[in-house]
RNA sequence: GCGCCUGUAGCUCAUCUGGAUAGAGCAUCGGAUUUCUAAUCCGAGGGUAAUAGGUUCGAGUCCUAUCAGGCGCACCA
């Protein structure tokens, strides 16, 4: 319908404006906030009045008057300073309910992402303890974003990129060496500062104890402590030998990988690729990319380091590739990433990442566009921290000291429903109180239940019709019966679906959908307490019917892209 | 100190990329079930959109400054 409006609007445009110079390609139509105006508003004539040296009433009547006639509109009015309103018949509007019972769950796809590639990357927490509830709002949010893209027609690769090099892991593997040492010898304890200290640490060195007993034991491991952590780790590599060292790594890792997939998993998250960073290594493309940044003078030399000039594609400052230690930094792996996704021939490549690293994102895209020359755009998401309450009281966290709420225990505790809608209520650069409380409830507090209950009395009627040997004869012709105002109002709510599926696909904006989500359900539960479905009327019964169960189906698609369940009966 | 994000009802947040009278939920108060699930609905009060300027037909939305909060400023990841 909007497109209609569109283009009856454009080809008045051609009409008045023979010499064309009025660009007329962004022409905005939208539905009414307010239903007096009308059922569709445009502001045309406001945006190119001056343009065409007029004041804007007067350039709308000359659009309204060179619009052709068209069934579908009933009245077109100027407001305002210059609003076109435009007012659509009753008849028109249903046809909606009649498409959406067409196209059932298919409704709200479609392809403007057709040819879209676009890789998507989130989460990619350190392997070094579980996923906590920081994570859980990228999660959400990369998962749901993935779905809207899909929603759109793109074609979405989800990839978490696993840090299994670098200096964080080889803290975790002394870690867990340590614990390790303190269940054979639990005399020889003894503290270290720096090392990871939660519970997850003495499983993993439970396990290897079971598995392996003494093989990676050290005779007085105290006497190899060094103050720094890097030589620390220096002298444990030599005494234990490089392939324990990274077999103890190995292990460890992939004890929390399985962890983090299991989280991911009850959070309704599956990926289709985990990509290494340590893959980036012994493929050799770390040394590739470092040559091919030496060679095109994006490098030099200072104080034994490899120096990125990042300055110059508009970071603060320079950074290092190659440590003084001859170890790479994170940065320089991370290059090879991007470089391999480039390579990967995505159109779009998309991160999210905490809002903590923005810091970051100068460098990376300076970075990504020395290699991609424009065949692929970057795009890095941030998301906003997300502070957990219970009740008024805050709940802290630290991931050094083992002191925090897994994402498992929230998952588990409030239900993957709650968790994911929650995370996704609200705008991601925003900042957001989590209350678990609040999200336990299963009450009216609770937006989940409340959506869910508009769903499940849906379900309901129709369970009822079945056991009043009624049945759902639908009969578009029927559908003008529908004359109340809620109904309506449920009825523009559906027609603005398709809407929010590409506006909140292209804004990355998944709050959109929860937004509408919620207000659908208002509508609904409205109309139910109001009117009744199962009358004797049996043509405005099945009009009704059809109303609510076009509704069933907006529910489904949009619950489905949130990730959460709409059960049939509460 | 420099940089990024944010500031809207008592609280948590929307406001469809600049539009018409800034809207929801919670909380508060008052109502509604012999009828498809009261996990619901209806109504009421509640606002100088942090502050001050600017841009234009029009600003919560864009620009500048100030104030307040969060985050970042590693040869960590």
């Amino acid at each position: 319908m909007k497109n209609i409006i569109i283009d009856l609007i454009k080809e008045s445009l051609y009409k008045i404006n023979k010499n064309d110079d009025i660009a007329i390609d962004n022409i905005e139509v939208s539905l009414c906030k307010n239903k007096k105006f009308g059922d569709f508003s445009s502001n045309v004539a406001m945006k190119y009045a001056s343009q065409n040296n007029e004041n804007p009433r007067d350039f709308a009547k000359k659009i309204i008057n060179a619009i052709e006639d068209n069934n579908n509109i009933i009245k077109i009015e100027i407001a305002g300073p210059g609003f076109i309103n435009f007012f659509i018949s009753k008849k028109t509007q249903f046809s909606i309910v009649d498409k959406i019972l067409e196209d059932k769950n298919e409704y709200g796809k479609n392809n403007s992402g057709e040819n879209s590639k676009i890789l998507i990357e989130f989460v990619s927490a350190n392997p070094t303890g579980p996923l906590h509830v920081g994570h859980g709002r990228g999660a959400a949010f990369g998962d749901c974003l993935s779905n809207l893209l899909s929603e759109n027609g793109c074609e979405v690769v989800k990839e978490y990129y696993v840090n299994d090099a670098g200096k964080q892991i080889d803290i975790l593997t002394l870690s867990v060496l340590q614990r390790y040492h303190e269940l054979i010898n639990s005399d020889d304890k003894f503290s270290y500062e720096g090392l990871y200290k939660g519970d997850y640490v003495w499983d993993i060195a439970a396990e290897i104890h079971r598995n392996y007993k003494l093989d990676y034991f050290i005779e007085d491991l105290k006497k190899h402590i060094n103050n720094s952590i890097d030589l620390y780790i220096f002298n444990i590599k030599n005494i234990l030998s490089v392939n324990k060292f990274l077999k103890i790594k190995e292990i460890s890792v992939e004890y929390i990988l399985k962890d983090i997939k299991k989280t991911l998993s009850i959070s309704g998250i599956d990926y289709n690729s985990w990509f290494l960073e340590s893959s980036l290594i012994s493929d050799n493309s770390l040394e590739n990319i470092i040559d091919h940044l030496d060679k095109n003078n994006h490098t030099y030399n200072k104080e034994g380091a490899l120096w990125f000039k990042s300055k110059e594609l508009g970071d603060e400052k320079d950074r290092v590739l190659i440590k003084e230690n001859k170890d790479h930094t994170y940065l320089s792996t991370d290059i090879a990433y991007h470089n391999n996704k480039i390579a990967r021939n995505f159109n779009k490549v998309i991160n999210i990442w905490g809002a903590d690293h923005h810091g970051y994102v100068s460098r990376i895209n300076g970075a990504f566009n020395i290699f991609s020359n424009g065949k692929s755009e970057l795009i890095i998401l941030l998301v906003q921290f997300a502070n957990l309450y219970r009740g008024d009281e805050k709940v802290s966290m630290s991931t050094r000291s083992g002191d925090f709420v897994t994402l498992e225990q929230l998952v588990k505790e409030v239900g993957k429903d709650a968790t994911r809608f929650f995370y996704l209520a609200r705008k991601s650069d925003q900042h957001m109180d989590f209350d678990i409380e609040l999200a336990k409830s299963n009450d009216s507090n609770n937006p989940v239940y409340y959506i869910q209950y508009a769903h499940a009395r849906i379900c309901s009627i129709f369970r009822q019709l079945d056991e009043n040997k009624m049945h759902f004869d639908y009969n578009k012709n029927y559908l003008d019966l529908l004359v109340e105002e809620e109904e309506i109002s449920i009825i523009k709510k559906l027609y603005s679906y398709p809407d929010i599926i590409i506006n909140s696909s292209s804004k990355y904006e998944p709050h959109l959908l929860t937004n509408y989500m919620r207000e659908l359900a208002q509508e609904i539960h409205s109309y139910y307490n109001k009117y009744q479905v199962l009358i004797e009327n049996e043509k405005l019964r099945n009009a009704r019917l059809a109303l609510i169960k076009s509704a069933k189906y907006v529910f489904e698609n949009s619950s489905k892209i949130i990730g959460i369940n709409m059960p049939e009966k509460m």
